[in-house]
RNA sequence: GGCCCCGUCGUCUAGUCAGGUCUAGGACACGGCCCUUUCAAGGCCGCGACACGGGUUCAAAUCCCGUCGGGGUCACCA
């Protein structure tokens, strides 16, 4: 039976990199038939924030990375918070104790630190000295006389090897020498975060530790722990990170203002904050940023555009193959094939597989995702009236491929703007409108074909407007633009006549007459 | 600095284990052309990489050695 974990601490908000190495995770035990446990590591209760874990938890549901142990929904193996597991850590510690492969140690940390600095200045590999160390209870009550505290040390070996075999790098090795007695319990009893992984997943039944390559190098301190305590060993695959748009440095969320100046990723970012604002939704950049997953739910992302993306960093299948469903995912994936080096994230292709996912969506799925943001941005009411639907599917229908993520339908709200209300596009009005001679006196004229139209629809729209242009012996350019700007106040848009429909009969003619009023004025 | 990991187009990658079919394939981005009432989309074309140096071999992106480069980690954080 495969089980498999994802621990997030919850010291912030669900993160891209994060989130590819659960799915990885999650497609292993998907993949072999087994379980994919959710275990928040919370040991360093200070650093807690919470609602990150709601944020977390939320992120995975909207994912659809479902978890078959972990919080909110239980399993044989509860309590899923490392901080409600402190028995089991101290019983852990005490077996170390008692198997003389950990320590007690009543050094005070400034007093370890100096060593440290010590060893630095003289360019020599810093080991504590144990000077603290107590061997017996007679020199842990001399030391606790003099009013000492002791935390637990790991007793590690001055010789020999502690090899890592990982799923993904091979054979690891490392020599006991360079590794250091590390505390892992405090003075209080707490424990730190690598007993408590290796001890948690041991009674968790984790049989594969798939987790980011940062850590890597405190594994040979894993295995001793387990090792001490006589754990059959979980196997271990250490993928490599995620790392920043055009760079080979993890990832991180606290360099944002160093990533926005990538042009990709502020594109993105702008992209995001403009909905953002558009929706009234009060953002902070630390939480709401193309690192933070968080950030495409709200813009208006597809989870399976988002995971299919981050499912190719680190992983592909084949030469070709790029696109993939839950299932092929699952009934694909492998460890064998995920890479060594760390992938760097690329919004742009994010945004590619976006589009992709996007366009594959039925107009009325469009209209459904699309439609909270009319809303949240006061542009329909809730609930939507009756004829907002007719409406609302035709501006989608006309705005086709234009639609890349749900928010960007505030892009065409021109449709919902009061006829007096509509503001113009400045320098297109100018070249549109102002400029040419002929502009207004043209504009005038079709107003007035267009007010004795009836059929209203947008093939007939292009009719009248060709029999226009045939009877003032004058191209499309000489009038297409300048009723553009008059009836949607900017240079671009989606399909002139499909507009024209969709605005109606009167809007057109109002906007019209005020466009002709302002040009004149 | 010690230890560990990694190094194919700008980016994600295929190919490396089992050397030849690789004058290195695909995708995203980029550039050009076409289509076109604008924008997007679409079609076609193009640009573009085996980090470097030695070796082994008839043959090396692939094997060996070295160099260089990048990164991770060295907490009473996770």
């Amino acid at each position: 039976m495969v089980r498999t974990r994802f621990a997030p601490s919850p010291t912030g908000y669900l993160h891209i990199g994060g989130v590819r190495t659960a799915l990885f995770n999650w497609l292993f035990a998907r993949k072999h038939g087994g379980q994919f446990v959710l275990r928040i590591d919370d040991t360093d209760a200070q650093r807690e924030v919470a609602p990150a874990l709601e944020a977390i938890l939320h992120g995975f549901r909207w994912l659809g990375l479902d978890w078959d142990e972990g919080p909110e929904v239980g399993g044989p193996h509860e309590p899923y918070y490392q901080s409600q597991r402190s028995e089991s850590h101290k019983q852990a510690v005490q077996k170390l104790l008692a198997a003389g492969v950990a320590y007690k140690d009543y050094s005070k940390p400034e007093e370890v630190q100096a060593e440290r600095t010590a060893a630095e200045r003289e360019k020599r590999n810093f080991r504590y000295s144990r000077t603290w160390a107590a061997w017996t209870d007679e020199d842990a009550a001399r030391f606790e006389a003099e009013g000492r505290t002791a935390v637990v040390r790991l007793k590690m070996p001055e010789e020999g090897k502690i090899v890592v075999d990982d799923l993904i790098r091979g054979s690891v090795e490392f020599d006991c020498a360079g590794e250091q007695d590390s505390v892992v319990a405090r003075a209080d009893g707490s424990v730190l975060y690598n007993l408590a992984s290796i001890v948690d997943d041991h009674e968790m039944g984790i049989t594969h530790v798939i987790r980011s390559e940062e850590h890597l190098s405190n594994t040979p301190r894993q295995v001793f722990i387990a090792q001490g305590l006589g754990y059959e060993l979980p196997k271990f695959a250490h993928v490599p990170y995620v790392a920043e748009p055009g760079s080979r440095n993890k990832l991180s969320k606290r360099k944002l203002p160093q990533y926005l100046k990538n042009k990709e990723f502020a594109k993105l970012n702008d992209l995001g904050q403009a909905i953002a604002a558009r929706i009234g939704l009060t953002t902070a950049a630390d939480t709401f940023n193309p690192v933070i997953v968080d950030f495409y739910e709200q813009v208006g992302f597809l989870a399976d555009a988002i995971v299919n993306y981050l499912l190719l960093l680190g992983w592909s299948l084949d030469d070709h193959t790029e696109e993939f469903t839950r299932e092929e995912m699952i009934e694909n994936f492998s460890l064998k094939r995920v890479n060594k080096a760390p992938a760097s994230f690329d919004p742009a292709k994010l945004l590619a597989f976006q589009d992709r996912y996007m366009q594959r969506l039925s107009v009325k799925q469009k209209v459904a995702m699309v439609l909270p943001y009319l809303q949240q941005a006061g542009f329909v009411a809730t609930p939507p009236p009756c004829e907002t639907s007719y409406k609302l599917k035709a501006i989608v229908e006309a705005a086709g491929e234009r639609i890349k993520v749900a928010g960007d339908i505030l892009d065409y709200t021109d449709f919902y703007t009061a006829d007096d209300e509509l503001s113009y596009d400045e320098k297109a009005f100018e070249k549109r409108l102002t400029k040419p001679d002929d502009a207004v006196p043209l504009l005038t004229k079709f107003r007035g074909v267009l007010a004795d139209t009836e059929d209203w629809s947008a093939a007939n729209l292009e009719a009248t407007l060709k029999s226009f242009m045939e009877a003032e012996g004058i191209g499309f350019g000489q009038i297409i633009h300048a009723l553009r700007v008059a009836t949607t106040g900017k240079a671009v848009g989606f399909g002139m006549f499909e507009t024209l429909e969709i605005l109606g009969k009167e809007s057109c003619l109002a906007r019209i007459d005020r466009t002709l009023e302002l040009a004149q004025s």
